[in-house]
DNA sequence: GTGGCTTTCCCGGTTACCGGGAAAGCAAGG
DNA sequence: CCTTGCTTTCCCGGTAACCGGGAAAGCCAC
């Protein structure tokens, strides 16, 4: 029983907009090339639907064809920066996330909560090319990421217990899958206003992180600032990441006006 | 006899992607929110339609819902930043975008062809936040743009008359109008392997640029750099301009195999 | 309150989608 | 060369999902 965790369409699931974006999200980082099998396959459509919708998509420059591949097209790429750049957040934060990728030459991200993920909405500096774990638009766990666990910190009761209850799947030797101490970790992310992530979710990969609230209160994003474990400084880096978020929150308040 | 709208799609009009393609479109970078009734206004549609549409559309996180104003949304980010990581051109590029952008200190950008236009694929460097003229994902004409005169120099005669035919509109007083003017642009282009924008296409952004062609000679896609008119130094920038399209064609013929 | 505008809901008609099935390619293997 | 197995493409009758007019419900501004 493999239901995708955003199973939360009602009846939804049969129209033709909600079997294109099942098409579509087929693809993943892994998998950029599929053939129509493949996705009726994924699917659970039956290929003759498959091949109509492709045709489409193709049409509507969703998706491009080469032979028997499909891969993603310049329609979306198109869409999704528009997106990008029209998201009120991240306009916000950008220039500051940039400054404070200057000041620090470390590479910054920007993530917002979705269920019990985050998503990477920004990503300064970073390696151009290479075994990056992050990618813009991407998701990793919240329980176990700089940014995901400075948005818990600060989330309702009812979300942590959500988190909880769904597991703390071990990603590394160091990632916290107790109950007990993950609250407890949380409860000290409270106190100091950053969170750390010491290796949970990458080996290689540590993280100074500090959220972004709302005016009530409610976590709505996180700033995180990531490296190597030894030459990544939490110390340090814990000032600039602070003035940062202020920052940003300042910038987000002035625009609300 | 109803007359056959002889646009570009064939009979997809009024199939249900086609209609919410052309609502997701309504979103440009100048109008990043619209209510029902301007994407009803936009597309033509009844508004009980658009109404439906829209909701399946928030559903699938394609747009977003605040009220009455619709944004797009984080599904589409999602699949366009996969979209982008995906295309081989631009992963084969990158690396070497970024180094030629470490190696000026100059805006880098890549753009490939698309009808009389040009979109640019990836941008490096520019301006975080402002009036920047480009955007990634963005469109610009292709007859006043460095990149664009730079693919056009290496393009069928059919594609360059079509340019032609669609009129060399004047966007500032440098732009290019004539056509013979044009044909001798594209000549000069063609001996030096280097196109230049003077102000062509905005006041204050000049460009240099080359092409990157196929196999078969055909151009693919274009490096460019821009800044400001006494800023830019054409002269110094083409060799290492030279040298990172020559990277690019090697990863792209190494990464065919 | 009143008028104008936008958004939402409803429902019968019909059209565009559905998917089984068969044919057409394609690549190995006998 | 023919067979075998697989994927992709085409076709077509049945029908469910979409369509859009119209009316109701909000929402402002005057």
């Amino acid at each position: 029983m493999t239901v995708p965790a955003t199973a939360a369409a009602p009846g939804l699931e049969s129209s033709m907009l909600a079997r294109a974006a099942r098409i579509m999200y087929c693809f993943t980082a892994a998998t950029p090339e599929l053939t129509l099998t493949d996705m009726a396959r994924r699917t659970g459509l039956p290929s003759s639907s498959v091949h109509r919708i492709l045709d489409q998509l193709v049409q509507l420059r969703a998706l491009e064809r080469a032979g028997s591949r499909y891969r993603l097209g310049l329609g979306l790429l198109e869409l999704g920066a528009l997106a990008a750049q029209q998201n009120r957040l991240r306009e916000a934060a950008s220039p500051h996330l940039h400054r404070l990728h200057a000041a620090t030459r470390v590479p910054v991200h920007l993530a917002i909560p979705d269920g019990h993920e985050i998503i990477y909405l920004e990503k300064v500096g970073g390696p151009p090319a290479g075994g990056a774990p992050t990618r813009l638009g991407g998701r990793q766990p919240a329980y176990c990421t700089g940014a995901g666990k400075a948005m818990l910190a600060f989330a309702d009761e009812e979300e942590v217990a959500g988190v909880l209850g769904a597991g703390l799947a071990p990603r590394t030797p160091a990632t916290i899958t107790d109950p007990q101490a993950f609250r407890r970790e949380l409860a000290g992310i409270r106190e100091r206003g950053i969170a750390l992530d010491r290796e949970e979710n990458h080996r290689g990969v540590v993280c100074v992180a500090t959220p972004l609230r709302d005016g009530l209160g409610r976590p709505v994003a996180a700033i995180s600032l990531c490296g190597a474990p030894g030459r990544l400084n939490p110390q340090a880096l814990t000032p600039p990441l602070l003035m940062a978020a202020r920052d940003v929150r300042r910038a987000l308040s002035a625009r609300r006006g």
